[in-house]
DNA sequence: TCTCAGGGGCGAT
DNA sequence: ATCGCCCCTGAG
């Protein structure tokens, strides 16, 4: 396996909370699976806040391009941590759950993932994320183990939508099927990295199912937009109780708020507020 | 057994 | 701009 040296950087409440919803963690080695890989990652040693990682990629093998940019190892997380602890809330959260971060995700698996999180809660959608891999994923072996990757577009575009529904999907399997086919129609997963923000925005929200919040999600989780965060019934929570902020503003004039107040960084604030909050 | 809410969004009004 | 509804599940 290969090594890899991790500093301030909490694996558990990073891949297990509420951005990302293809992580395991079992025989203490996290496993995530993508459209096109198998990830293990193995800590074996913790000291002052660095920690030694063993890692591997299935089926293909040690891809350190994809790791680097998917845990964001590039970023300068001391500043961060500067710059969002404007509050007495914020200290708090980035005290409780230190070294928290964000990941950058596949956008297309991002998408389709956040599709089903709709009206949901995080245990349902990762049961619903594992049924539909078990059924529709390619399976991998890792030492002899079967694992299943994240269903690809073409194949979720494709399926019946009973098959879909067997899933226990309900009202979301009709949207998760639409979605996949117009991606691949308007080749949007090519356009959407070259988009300004208010135009990435815009392009989100024509797909049928895909409203403000799961558009936040998107940008934040997959397409690295740092000043975004999903103002769910959770970070509505965070603005009105923290910040004493109008229940009856609108969605938008929420985002303003809040991406007006972090300067830069609502992403990274609002993971932290909204694990704060969410364990209150 | 029943109610309720869950990292929402659509369509009708 | 508001509101009922969507499909399902786990918690209480």
């Amino acid at each position: 396996m290969n090594k890899l040296i991790l500093e301030d950087y909490n694996l558990e409440m990073t891949l297990l909370g509420g951005q990302a919803f293809n992580w395991d963690f079992e025989d203490e080695c996290f496993y995530g699976f993508t459209q096109s890989r198998i990830i293990k990652l193995m800590p074996v040693e913790t000291c002052r806040g660095k920690s030694l990682l063993q890692w591997q990629t299935y089926p293909e093998n040690d891809d350190i391009d994809f790791l680097k940019s998917y845990l964001r190892l590039d970023v300068n997380y001391k500043n961060i941590l500067n710059k969002i602890q404007k509050d007495r809330y914020v200290k708090t959260a980035v005290k409780k759950y230190p070294n928290l971060r964000l990941v950058k995700q596949d956008f297309e698996e991002t998408l389709l993932s956040f599709i089903i999180s709709t009206n949901n809660n995080i245990k349902s959608i990762r049961k619903y994320i594992r049924l539909l891999s078990q059924k529709f994923g390619k399976s991998i072996n890792v030492n002899g183990d079967k694992y299943y990757l994240f269903p690809r577009t073409e194949v979720i575009a494709e399926a019946k939508l009973e098959d879909l529904l067997s899933c226990s999907l309900g009202f979301r399997a009709k949207y998760l099927k639409g979605t996949a086919k117009y991606l691949l129609e308007n080749k949007l997963t090519k356009k959407i990295h070259k988009l300004s923000e208010e135009n990435t925005r815009i392009e989100l929200k024509k797909i049928k199912g895909v409203g403000d919040k799961i558009t936040d999600c998107v940008m934040v989780f997959s397409l690295g937009f740092d000043n975004i965060t999903p103002l769910d019934v959770w970070g509505k929570r965070v603005l009105t109780d923290f910040y004493k902020v109008n229940k009856k503003m609108k969605y938008k004039d929420m985002r303003r708020w809040i991406e007006n107040y972090f300067e830069g960084y609502a992403g990274w604030a609002g993971q932290f507020l909204f694990e704060y909050i969410r364990h209150q």
